[in-house]
DNA sequence: GTCTATAAAAGGATAGAC
DNA sequence: GTCTATCCTTTTATAGAC
């Protein structure tokens, strides 16, 4: 299909969709809802993509991607490992600040339907092993911690996302509401987590 | 209206809808779904609890209440601030063992209707300031790591929610799957998590 | 490619018999 | 109190004109 013959882009219907779902999730998300969003009407979203499942699959594999940051890249500088795990601790913060239902999203919809995580992984090329070898290692230097590197990698993360996975929760019951000071709380702690390691 | 002549009493009802809610949320659950675990029918729903919502609210009320440990007890016993810390994390895990889904049930209810959180805390009953300030007078006298309580609250339940709510993706990711494994690291989390503090 | 109008399906809720 | 049958609303999906 030729994308010159295209008015109105993919690319708008898929910034509607991604706000919508991510938002409410796969099963209240409406369809006019996110047609109203990108200006369109609503046969036209099946016009595009066939079924709600398919504007869903594609909105949901690009947000798995953010999940799983390219720390990667941080592993082959010439610097410490605990310099490379205040970067993926940084990574996760500011991605969370800029897209707050992310969390909640992503684990809520692979608790609905955990078999999907199969294709998720090889459609994305995801290797933890990577990640998790180059702990061990910097651990057993005593650079890091002593812990289970897989016990490492989930501790910061479960940091990471609780706090704003929780939010509404969290900052109702321990910060009395007050959602500016909440705020920053969340962007500082892109220095208090490293704290504990 | 009398109990004696109810022959599918509520309890049933309850529990079959409590199982439903909590593993697929209020918009993914199906009334016929509920039913047909109860092993009555759809219209009988409707005849104990009006309504889908007025069936949810009773199931969700009670998981909240779940989510509140009572710790406000450990807190007047003749023990050190460590022992009570270690008797909090210890009541999340167990509850959690239980009752795997209550975390992400808990979350994205709340995320999908933060508004529901003032009555809920009305009725459950819930002063987060009692713990708040126990922790805060324990820290100043030392006993405990410096840091802000809230602060102190929150990685605690961080780190014993997230590995529960996000367990697909954490199995799968960093244990090859291996539910065994993986079940018998969270029941450990109960020494393990108490290292940090 | 985009719209209006409509079909088709799903799911919550009620009527009425027993 | 419990069931069967049915209604009604919501929402996804398609047909067909432009």
């Amino acid at each position: 299909m030729d994308n010159a013959s295209k008015n109105v882009s993919e690319a708008v219907i898929l910034d509607a969709a991604r706000a919508i779902f991510t938002e409410k999730g796969m099963a209240t998300a409406r369809m006019q809802e996110i047609a109203d969003r990108a200006g369109i009407n609503k046969a036209l979203l099946h016009y595009y993509f066939r079924s709600k499942e398919k504007l869903f699959d594609r909105v949901f594999q690009e947000a798995f991607q953010q999940f799983w940051p390219k720390v990667e890249m941080h592993m082959n500088q010439p610097v410490d490992a605990r310099t490379v795990l205040r970067g993926m601790i940084g990574i996760y913060v500011d991605l969370f600040v800029e897209r707050p239902y992310l969390p909640d999203f992503i684990i809520s919809e692979i608790n609905r339907d955990p078999a999907r995580l199969e294709g998720l992984m090889r459609d994305v090329g995801v290797n933890p092993s990577l990640i998790i070898n180059y702990l061990a290692s910097q651990i057993k230097a005593g650079v890091l911690v002593e812990m289970d590197p897989r016990e490492l990698i989930l501790n910061v993360i479960s940091l990471c996302v609780f706090p704003v996975a929780g939010r509404p929760l969290v900052s109702r019951f321990l910060w009395q509401n007050d959602q500016e000071a909440y705020q920053q709380f969340l962007i500082n702690r892109k220095y208090t987590i490293f704290f504990f390691f």
